[in-house]
DNA sequence: CTGAAAGCGCTAACAC
DNA sequence: GTGTTAGCGCTTTCAG
């Protein structure tokens, strides 16, 4: 026995296929008698039917799907976010299709193309570099677009995204509370929001602590582990008299710590280390890394929530409604004070 | 302006919109004049045409999409299995949609309703329980299905699997050999078949070492930190001696190490600790932890592989193919040998 | 080798 | 209130 199909119900319930359409759904049942809703019911109860999504969405022009292209879904960071924002998609019916780019400009491309083709109401975009053309005004290929994570160049696109500036604060301060005043800082890509807002607020605030010249940074291209060590040896071996480490996420940060361990310096009676995300499993690592909780997952929540808004028409005109998220400094044992 | 249509594409090139649909598919391109194709290519690359996938799915009854269940995507076990799905599926043009249950009953069903719905051409179960009468004959709704990780009741699912008992072999060798006589197993969900297959596994390779008494076992309901950690604070206080722990996957091993640690007991001066999967970043806790390494992006392309021959209708006949991946002991710093 | 026509399963005017 | 009709964008006989 095949999928039973609408026709097939109609069948059933002894009426045309498009009151079972109208009994079906929501808005449009109560054009109908109450018995006859009850009878197509009942009759597509019994059959097992299921609408067939692929016929409503084309003849609807609305798929009730979102595309979210991410880096990649093995950085830990990803997986609460999307959690998130399927909670709010599912909740009104959309599915999340996800893809894949490892960074790579063709990957994405690609993705994006396969994403448009599958006809999505709407994309979300957690791998935006800064300067990218295509989504200036907050769509691509007509679609709309919300960024998750990172900022577009100007304010234009609507975006979900952690309070960059007020983390950073609260690390230097914890910092500089401590008594620490060499700060090196491990910072991430510059053509991305996060990499670039994070290293100019560091260099803003240990400048409103009176540093003096500019502290120590030497930028990973890629936010990776592996990128976060090369970099780290790197800023160690310019800056003997450093004492804290402030990574630009946690992924930089653990590989700060293997630099860190390979130098054969200890964390933290010779270095303090802070990184920044609170990304799942950090505070298992020894020791315990000291970082700034970014909200993973209401900025899925709050990414689902502006993209709905946008596709479903709701609040148009809010045109660059750029929402912040709000971290918050977990101190752990990474950090302590500079030895005397 | 809309997105083009075939029919665009049609009258931009001046041929019908059947000649368009041939010319756009690898395998009836061949039927028409090389001249006409390349029109058409090129018409359509003028246009930016993109084929509607959902107008292709309603017409071949094919949506090349399919849906996966999992428990939890923050489980880091699952990204890397879902990268090597989403390479073999996107290499032949299949795009993969996720599901959470977090091991709920009704979301699970849910889930699958909705993938049903979106007309998957195939699924893909990490969530199965032993005992689970639907998918019986490797298929849901008529659609074919593969599980991911877990063994069906029987064989006659087709499944791609850890192959368990090499993997806890290697452990029991690994801790005997070590000198530990006294180990205590946490033992997973005895309704999966990973719970349950290690249990038994466990019991008999300790057997096979000579141990008189079957060895202590406490079951955890769930795969999740708190409930290892649970499990293991019960094992120790019944167990005074124990001098190892080989938890069923890593998540109850990260529980046992917190239960050690708030029973002030040294890992692994006083206890040794095993865990299972080798999942991303156990190897940065403290002590790093030694495990069996499942291959969790092959298992996935090994899934993938075996839903797309069902799915395209290879290799039929070989109903419960279940296909076994080789797990390898990776010692770390959890282990060592027993206090003298 | 290419065009005409039907139809996948559904929704939305438009009738009655 | 409910049936009739047309058509979303595509593929696939069937003609020619």
């Amino acid at each position: 026995m095949p999928k039973p199909t609408m026709s097939d119900v109609a069948r059933a319930a002894g009426v045309d296929v498009s009151t079972v359409s109208r009994a079906l759904n929501e808005r449009t049942a109560k054009m109908l008698r109450a018995e006859t809703v009850e009878r197509v019911l009942a009759a597509a109860d019994e059959l097992g039917y299921r609408p067939n999504a692929l016929a409503r969405g084309l003849r609807t022009q609305r798929s009730h799907t979102i595309g979210m292209v991410i880096p990649d879904l093995t950085n830990p960071f990803f997986p609460p976010v999307v959690r998130g924002l399927e909670d709010v998609l599912g909740a009104s019916g959309y599915t999340l299709i996800l893809a894949n780019t490892d960074n790579d400009a063709r990957r994405e491309a690609n993705a994006l193309a396969s994403l448009v083709g599958r006809q999505v109401d709407g994309l979300l975009l957690a791998t935006s570099h800064l300067g990218r053309r295509d989504v200036a005004d907050g769509r691509i290929d007509g679609l709309p677009v919300v960024l998750v994570n990172r900022r577009g160049s100007d304010d234009g696109v609507p975006a979900a995204v952690p309070d960059d500036a007020v983390g950073v604060a609260a690390v230097v301060e914890h910092l500089t509370g401590l008594g620490h005043t060499a700060i090196g800082h491990v910072a991430g890509p510059q053509d991305t929001s996060t990499g670039r807002d994070r290293a100019e607020a560091f260099a803003a605030a240990m400048a409103d602590r009176g540093a003096g010249v500019p502290p120590p940074v030497v930028t990973a291209g890629v936010y990776g582990v592996e990128q976060g060590r090369a970099a780290c040896l790197e800023l160690l071996d310019a800056n003997p008299g450093l004492t804290a480490v402030f990574a630009a996420n946690d992924l930089l940060a653990i590989g700060c710590l293997r630099a860190l361990r390979e130098r054969d310096v200890a964390v933290p009676d010779e270095v303090s280390l802070v990184g920044f995300n609170d990304m799942p499993l950090v505070d298992l690592i020894e020791p315990p890394l000291t970082t700034v909780r970014v909200p993973q997952y209401e900025l899925g929540r709050e990414a689902g929530r502006m993209l709905l808004d946008a596709v479903e028409g709701r609040g148009r005109g809010e045109r660059g409604a750029v929402h912040t998220l709000a971290p918050e400094l977990v101190v752990r044992r990474s950090t302590a004070a500079p030895p005397a």
